[in-house]
DNA sequence: TTTATATTTATAACATGTTAACTAAATACA
DNA sequence: TGTATTTAGTTAACATGTTATAAATATAAA
C-alpha cells in the first residue's frame, strides 16, 4: 500500500474543530435516547417535533408548522401526509383562505404525546444537568447568536 | 375556524428553547454560506467533507473516513460510489486485509479542495468573529461536554 | 482444524433534507 | 375589470439519515 500514500497536507485548517462539524455531533447524542424513546410509538424525531408543536400551539397552518419545527415545507408536506393517514391529526381546508391548510392534533396523536412527554422532559433535563444550568443558558444564547444575519 | 381551535396547552414545556432545535437551526445557518459556495463545484456538504478528509489526513479505510466525518457506514458508502463515478477519488481493496477499502483523493478532487478551502477558510472565520474567539472555543468546549457518554 | 464470533463493507427500505418547478388561490395594481 | 405578482402548499428528483440485514473476510475459541 505504500505507493498509494501521499503526504498529508498539514497545511490545511484541521476539520477537528469544525463548528459545523461539532454541531451535527452534539446534535446526534441529544437526540439519540429520544429517538431510542420514540421506537416504541413507531414515530420518527421529525414526527415527534410535529406533534408536539399542535400539542403545545393548538391548530395552526403548515406554514406555521415549518417555521416552528424548522422543517422544510416539502418534508413537512410529506410528514403531513403520513400522520394523516396514520390518524394521528386532521387537517382542513381554511374556509376564509382556500390555499391554507389547518393542522389539528388527532386522540391518537396526542395520546404518543402523553406517553412520552414526561420521559422527553427528563431526557432533556439530563443534558440541562449535565452542563449546570448557567452553562445551558450559555450555550443556547451562543447557538442563537449563531442564527443572526451577517 | 373557530370550531377547530383547542386550548394551548401551556402545561407543555416549551420547545421554544429546545437544545435539539437550537444545534439544528445553527448548523443550517453555518451551513448555508458553504453549500452556496460548492454549489459551483457540484458536490455536496458531505461529498466535501469527505474530500477534506482525505486530503487533510491522506489514504485511509472507509471506517476512519465515516468516524473523522460523522457519516454513518451506509451514507458514506453511498457517497464514495459517487465519488469514485465522479473521479474525484480511487479507491482499492487493502491487499493485508481484503475487506477494506483504501481511498484516495484523486487529482479532480483536490482540484475541489483548492478551488474553495481558502473561501471555507474565510467563512469559517466569519462565524468565529462574529461571536468573538473566545467565545467561539467556548462554545466549542460546551458542545464537545455534550458528547461524553453519561 | 473446525466452528463460532467479530469486523468491514454493502444493500434494502423507508424517512427526511434540499433545490427546483408547479398549481391554486389571494392580493396588488394598471 | 383584467393582469401581474405574491403566497401556500405540493410534487419531482436526487442525496443523505437511519435501521436492519447480508456477504465476505478475519480472528478467536473449542
Amino acid at each position: 500500500m505504500a505507493d498509494l500514500m501521499a503526504k498529508p497536507n498539514y497545511q490545511l485548517p484541521s476539520t477537528n474543530r469544525s463548528l459545523p462539524i461539532a454541531l451535527m455531533r452534539s446534535r446526534e447524542k441529544v437526540m439519540a435516547p429520544i429517538r431510542e424513546m420514540l421506537k416504541a410509538s413507531g414515530i420518527t424525531e421529525q414526527q415527534w417535533r410535529v406533534l408536539r408543536i399542535l400539542s403545545e400551539f393548538g391548530p395552526q397552518d403548515l406554514t406555521e408548522v415549518a417555521a416552528k419545527a424548522s422543517l422544510l415545507m416539502p418534508s413537512l408536506s410529506r410528514i403531513i401526509r403520513k400522520l394523516g393517514e396514520d390518524e394521528l391529526i386532521t387537517r382542513a381546508t381554511d374556509s376564509e383562505d382556500r390555499r391554507r391548510q389547518t393542522v389539528v392534533i388527532a386522540p391518537a396523536g396526542q395520546q404518543i404525546i402523553d406517553d412520552n412527554l414526561a420521559q422527553a422532559t427528563r431526557i432533556a433535563a439530563e443534558f440541562q444537568y449535565r452542563l449546570g444550568a448557567d452553562r445551558f443558558e450559555l450555550l443556547l444564547d451562543l447557538l442563537a447568536e449563531l442564527e443572526h444575519e451577517v
